[in-house]
DNA sequence: CATTGTGCTTGATGGGAGTCAAGCGGAATA
DNA sequence: TATTCCGCTTGACTCCCATCAAGCACAATG
């Protein structure tokens, strides 16, 4: 990134405390002060939104490696929940001194400007699916980004286990959890992938491919 | 843009120059290199993106006042198309010279990071929208979300014109435009609004707020 | 003024996903 | 090992919205 000693000394010396978090466990609720953002070490997460009706939705999912809170940081207050779907470790990232840093650094300003665009293309992505792909096609734009996502970080790209349910699958892609049931047998049936529970084995990326790309005809 | 005056003046010296776009021309394409964003002076646009089928589906509407251009940051390159609905005037401010003076302004660091957040936020409500409302509530969130925006411009929140079709808010609140055409229609019967083309009288802003679940305003 | 086109409204019909319900099965606990 | 619970699967039925189709309204054009 073109850092010299000291700026990388420095960007280490961001990292205020590792924090745990068991599983089921917040990370933070949404309405707590906004303090620092998040990159996960180890663990797996999902954020969501409780609005006062009770309609509860997951905004996303996010593996080691990724960044959560960048959503608090518009009215100081993070607007979801994070709660850990497995045992994890994260590196608590304060957010004044993020800032403070930012203006010194000019590598470490575009890195974490680059980081906060992605996250408005990703959602921009889940409102192209949430608009317009029906319910099989969502399930495999969601499996494709998950398998893609394990294969980034080393893992398997076409065996994994899923950490959340097929509710919290659901209520993220807009669909009943019987509808994602549903779904996941159509794909076994098909012989797509197998699916034993959360353990997923994806036996014809392409064809998963092909129906997000024929989306709506 | 909720910047005081102070900060107001230092992006005001960023500006490098005010461009025209007519009714119909877009002011950026999918694909095009990302320099800068655009803070629209007057007028009102829509964001798309296309799809791999040939449609497009539209991420955002963006009145006087808002921000374009944030998803560029990401890979460099805009991701989806700016097109004006009506004659419109935008301040071109290139991004380069933004990040520069971000380092040395803190305010106006804070006041960019929080946009970037804002517009997560924003597409974070949408998500909710499209994965768990009603075509009716998808409306009704849409109208008062627009009134809202009117308003704070210092135009009238109850009565106002639609810039779009009804086309385009369907593929916004991933519905069909008869769904729309429909959801308005049935919003007159009940007496909620009056509807004559774009022209738009809320009558009965609370019962928009009901259907709604209070949640979203 | 007539003509054309585009956007909008409304009706009829069908399909995909939601809802309700029953039962299965693996995992955790005692 | 037995019990309980929770998540998952599957079936039957319902309903909301998409689809297909016809016609209207208004603006632009000749």
């Amino acid at each position: 990134m073109g850092l010299d000693n000291h700026e990388f000394e420095q960007i280490e010396g961001l990292i205020a405390a590792r924090k745990r978090v068991k599983r089921q466990q917040h990370l933070y609720h949404a309405g707590d002060p906004f303090e620092a953002i998040y990159a996960i070490r180890i663990g797996f997460f999902k954020t969501d939104i409780l609005t006062e009706d009770g309609r509860d939705q997951v905004t996303g999912f996010q593996m080691a490696g990724e960044i959560l809170g960048l959503d608090g940081i518009s009215i100081d207050r993070h607007v979801c929940n994070a709660v850990a779907l497995e045992d994890s470790d994260v590196c608590m990232i304060p957010f004044d001194r993020l800032e403070d840093l930012s203006r010194k650094v000019e590598p470490l300003q575009r890195q974490f400007n680059k980081f906060m665009s992605r996250e408005i293309v990703r959602e921009q992505s889940i409102m192209m699916l949430l608009g317009s792909m029906r319910a099989e096609e969502r399930l495999a734009a969601f499996l494709l980004n998950l398998s893609q996502r394990m294969q980034s970080r080393g893992y398997s790209a076409s065996e994994f286990n899923l950490r959340m349910t097929r509710e919290e699958i659901g209520s993220y892609l807009g669909l009943k959890l019987e509808t994602v049931s549903r779904a996941f047998s159509k794909f076994q049936d098909e012989g797509l992938l197998t699916v034993h529970q959360k353990h997923i084995q994806i036996l014809d990326p392409d064809a998963l491919r092909t129906l997000v790309g024929r989306a709506h005809v």
